[in-house]
DNA sequence: CAGGATCCGATTAGATACTG
DNA sequence: CAGTATCTAATCGGATCCTG
């Protein structure tokens, strides 16, 4: 890769965004995330040698800062890294409009997971912990079950039972659960159709929907019909 | 280069818009560039046969339509490619205000002058052909020397002296001109400093700036200082 | 004008292993 | 936890030449 040799703000802006990776870090960056195994969460598939290699050139074009915190590196924006959010804005309400659908390969239920843990909304969920299992329908063995530990002051995600009981468990095809993350269906669609169970207490039930705040993206507004075979 | 395996919207966008070139080329199209050459132009160190593989890989993934034009091949942005023009012009904005200063290697006097012939105000000119002849300083021989043959209707580049008289002649840095095209100095600035110099009727040489709208992104604000050297 | 085909060199990204 | 180092296979892009 590299440069274009061109003086237009598009290629200058573009031999920096270009690179493989590069913008799904920064969407890290914009998100929040400030720790390297933080960051690594939102792009498992990218090597962590990769990833370290790209922090450090977002670090030297000037978009990133090292700082050495008291728990260990933290990679925090610079102003002109900041302003890449509507760099970031822009990009995904025009990828959740337009590019073609997802294949399976898309869907990566540990991405998933933590982007879920990140979008709870502390007002919402109840005030002592509660735990929400996890099930996924159409996944390997491994990444079929997840506990979401919710408390106000902070969310953990599980890979194996915390073990201090489950207080509503939720069960549903990857695909579906994806679908109302990127509001793409509503949770209550996905109940009525069968696709979607809980088990646990009613209220519960009925409370899960406002605990997740679901995609930044989710809110965008659909082309009316954007599939030449119709599909939405 | 290839999918990312995540369903995020910045993700999917990014599968298409990360490929070298594919920006600047939609950068073209979005200026409304539709034949082949045309859109050459714009991309001048992009090789032909990438340009090529490009476009149908634009068309594959339905941002561009081919159609069969009268006079030869048209290739048009479709609903989902139009777009792109935010993302265009985000990215742009981003772009000027905070990557490091230009190179030598992204000054190239062909695309400035091919910027030049289209953003050329048609009301400005004067209503009679016009012909203004650009002498670069601080390039190879064979870029020193440009002409605009200016009309209402339409607006030529020639590389040689098109015969019919200069009406007016331009003597600047190229990195000067680019400077004013970029919005970074005045025409006014660049004449007092001693760096631009016109000959011609003073009528005409006090009107040049009014005949060309420079860049697009030319009056985006620019940060205090972006620049640790304090430069601007 | 508008490309397609081919070849080859340069990069790059992924995998793996290792360190403080 | 937070990376670095190394190696290799794959790929990508540029150059060149060719076609209708």
């Amino acid at each position: 890769m590299g440069e274009y040799g061109q003086f237009c703000p598009v290629a200058k802006a573009a031999e920096v965004l270009d690179q493989r990776w590069t913008l799904l870090v920064i969407r890290e960056l914009v998100t929040g995330s400030t720790r390297f195994n933080d960051i690594h969460r939102g792009v498992p598939r990218m090597s962590r040698s990769l990833l370290s290699k790209r922090l450090n050139s977002l670090v030297g074009e000037g978009l990133v800062e090292r700082r050495e915190g008291d728990h260990g590196p933290e990679y925090i924006l610079t102003p002109a890294g900041q302003e890449l959010e509507q760099v970031i804005e822009v990009i995904g309400s025009w990828g959740i409009r337009w590019p073609g659908h997802l294949s399976d390969h898309d869907l990566d239920p540990a991405l998933l997971v933590w982007d879920m843990h990140r979008r709870v909304d502390p007002d919402a969920i109840p005030p002592r912990r509660t735990v929400l299992g996890l099930t996924f329908h159409g996944v390997t063995p491994e990444e079929r079950d997840w506990w979401l530990v919710l408390e106000p002051e902070a969310v953990d995600v599980c890979e194996h039972d915390p073990g201090f009981g489950t207080d509503l468990h939720l069960e549903t095809p990857l695909h579906t659960m994806v679908g109302i993350w990127r509001g793409e269906l509503g949770w209550n669609d996905a109940v009525r159709s069968g696709d979607l169970r809980f088990e646990g207490p009613s209220t519960l039930r009925r409370a899960v929907p406002t605990w997740f705040l679901l995609s930044p993206f989710a809110t965008v507004e659909r082309p009316p019909a954007n599939r030449p075979d119709g599909r939405t």
